[in-house]
DNA sequence: ACGGCACGGCACGGACCGTGTCGATACTTG
DNA sequence: CAAGTATCGACACGGTCCGTGCCGTGCCGT
């Protein structure tokens, strides 16, 4: 009675036969959405794909769509952590950009993007999403928000939680809804935005417009 | 050879057995869609409930999403045009608290939220939804709010298009993403930020924070 | 050597899909 | 009013995929 049970995700630490169907399935299913989008992905596919009864996926996974949501979460967040140079604007845009790469272009742009449009239809995406991907990487956010404004870099009632859904609004505004990219000039127009107007110094750059 | 061809949605003008049948889908879709929401929403169903052959539905709607489109978007937008008192921010406020709670709540929310996950499937149902109600609704905020500027009442360098963005976004966050509500204080909480960062006159109100 | 467990393969009933056919019905045209 | 035509509802069809049950096999720890 080892790793009996386990409900799903819990690669680290199986060196069992399991891990290896474990890793496999999540392998073919994302290579199956990349492929045919999410929309077209049925178990039964990725079943035959990675050389696996469906019952080795129904096993692990109680929907479609969680798996799916294993399978993308795979993609490496690494870059998506807020450094802390001193100066909160560029650690800010860093982490923007590479977001922006990451989860806005191809290969993982659609994927997340198909991503959060299951999680409209199934509630259980939509909470283990959060859970396991927009919670912490807000709570980072804020946690660097916060360490500025304890610098003094924003004035003390300064509000970071707006700020944060400020500064992410917009980008997904443009990742779901008008589908324009988020490109890094965007980017710095958001955070000139938010920071010409709430920071203590009214230091004016840019404000180079696309269209 | 009157109404024919006419590939979907041009209820207005019809008179036809065949604008009965079209409002009556709709309407079944509808009430489908509230009764099991759109992942279990299935054309058979549809065609049941409204009293029609399956193929009088695919003889109108191409797709299981454009149907359901056009189905939400029955919705009354009246009160999402914007006034113009000569005051910006209340207007703007108006629309946004309009909105919020139109787009937001059950009856229509969840079937909005349905229709953006959609939209994140199906390339059609995404150029759909924005040219028939993004699209108008973006540029009535836009026509505001260059209005406002031509008044004075914003900075000549204002950047409009960022703005409506601004206050959109966070929004489409709460409600897409992290699922919270969207409430008054939070709407006057955007506003305040926007508009005492980017207006001439600093003029500082209430920074209620809910949390 | 044995017992248990996860596995792959296979088959099943069921839900929907999208299409085809057919006779009935309502509208259009002359 | 009568002939013609487009649309309709009903039904049937092959196909895909769902989720589950069953069976024989191979790997595992004991």
């Amino acid at each position: 009675m080892s790793t009996r049970h386990v409900p799903c995700c819990n690669v680290a630490g199986m060196t069992d036969r399991r891990a290896d169907r474990t890793e496999a399935i999540m392998r073919a299913a994302l290579a199956l959405a990349q492929e045919v989008g999410f929309a077209k992905l049925s178990i039964e596919a990725v079943a035959a794909r990675a050389g696996v009864g469906k019952h080795t996926v129904y096993r692990r996974w109680p929907s479609r769509g969680l798996l799916f949501l294993d399978a993308v979460l795979t993609l490496d967040q690494h870059g998506l952590a807020h450094r802390d140079t001193g100066d909160i604007v560029a650690d800010l845009r860093e982490v923007m950009t590479r977001a922006a790469d990451l989860l806005g272009r191809p290969p993982w742009g659609p994927l997340y993007q198909d991503l959060i449009g299951e999680a409209q239809h199934d509630p259980q995406v939509a909470a283990a999403l959060n859970q396991r991907f927009i919670e912490p990487q807000t709570a980072d956010t804020l946690a660097r928000l916060r360490a500025a404004r304890d610098q003094g870099q924003l004035d003390p009632d300064f509000d970071l939680d707006l700020a944060m859904e400020i500064l992410s609004g917009p980008l997904y505004f443009r990742l779901l809804i008008t589908q324009q990219p988020m490109t890094d000039t965007y980017i710095d127009r958001v955070l000139h935005a938010v920071f010409a107007g709430m920071s203590p110094r009214p230091d004016k750059g840019d404000t180079t417009t696309t269209r």
